[in-house]
DNA sequence: GTCTATAGATAGATAGAC
DNA sequence: GTCTATCTATCTATAGAC
């Protein structure tokens, strides 16, 4: 089930659950390559070997912050994978997208939007198959060049807007509404010569 | 006049123009915060103080990278500004921005894309302004959440998605066009209850 | 599990020769 | 204008005491 009560990352916790929080707010504010292990530090009141006990490198804090949302990603696009017609497909995908942005903000901003976040994915997961398959869901087979770049403002727009100061008063059940209706808006425009079977 | 032919930042020249240019590229590539003066200077095949002579500190030269959009932006809002009917009002702004970022699609993903630029932003420019000036033209007064979510997803959405890599071998001309059908969308839904005069 | 201490590398930045 | 040389601060990361 792609929809969850909880944040991927919690707010609060003991240990690494507080690590990674404190680490997500600053990689959201100064982003991954602006932030240190110091700083990270400071914001938990120890020391930069205390965050080394946890987490042998900062790339792997990167990885841990980032997680839960590729694995939530990743249960969406199977799940719509597992859907027959295209119209279902697109549906699972924007539901399932739009609940995770919505429920944590400012998580998916940094997966997407961080530079140093991509580097490291690149390296150390699969990260880019998974983009891929999710644009694959949205665009569908052999797209127009329209529908590619409606999808790709689409999947940015949605990350980024989600974190920005100017939603940032809007209730989650609102602001998941007009993110769903702007992404109908968006995808439906006119259907190529091909039926739907 | 907004449209120009020229891009913001050239990609060649002699001095600072090859600086920018190289810069830009970094920035682009890998954050301003993951780049270093020593990469810069060396994608120049120069030492990190021949970067120095022609810009004091770090910050300057994102300035430098960044001030030929900040520009171009302000005489878009200026023009908009001058229009009477709102839908003048919003479609200059639309097609400035995307001529903007058409014609030079990795500076403006920098511009509202990079963290690091808005803090520098925040300290030595302006720009929180501007940026409210077009977000204002965009959605008109007292917009509706729906709109605003609207307008922050365009924004976000077409400034990153001009520099994926997805829509890369699309030509200036078909991706303006595109990035125009798709502001329209997502703008032009229900009218509120105003009329414009 | 959290600390001190520190290594080793690299960051941004400066002085002054050429 | 571009260089060598260097400074200081900070970075990631490690070793080992408590």
């Amino acid at each position: 089930m792609a929809t969850q009560l909880e944040p991927a990352v919690p707010r609060e916790g003991t240990g690494r659950k507080k690590l990674l929080a404190a680490a997500l707010d600053l990689f959201a504010e100064r982003g991954v390559s602006g932030t240190s292990l110091q700083m990270i530090a400071d914001a938990l009141g120890v020391t930069k070997a205390a965050v080394y006990y946890h987490y042998k490198t900062k790339d792997d804090i990167v990885l841990a912050v980032v997680n839960p949302a590729i694995e939530e990603l990743a249960v969406i696009a199977s799940e719509a994978e597992r859907k027959r017609s295209r119209a279902a497909q697109v549906e699972t995908v924007l539901v399932g997208i739009i609940d995770l942005i919505v429920r944590n903000r400012s998580l998916y901003a940094v997966l997407q939007g961080d530079l140093a976040v991509a580097h490291v994915l690149s390296e150390h997961g699969a990260f880019p198959e998974l983009s891929n398959r999710i644009m694959a869901l949205l665009v569908g087979p052999d797209p127009d060049p329209g529908t590619i770049v409606a999808a790709s403002i689409l999947l940015s727009g949605l990350g980024e807007a989600g974190f920005g100061p100017r939603v940032a008063d809007i209730g989650d059940e609102e602001l998941r509404g007009h993110m769903l209706g702007c992404a109908r808006r968006l995808l439906r425009h006119r259907r190529p010569s091909a039926a739907t079977p």
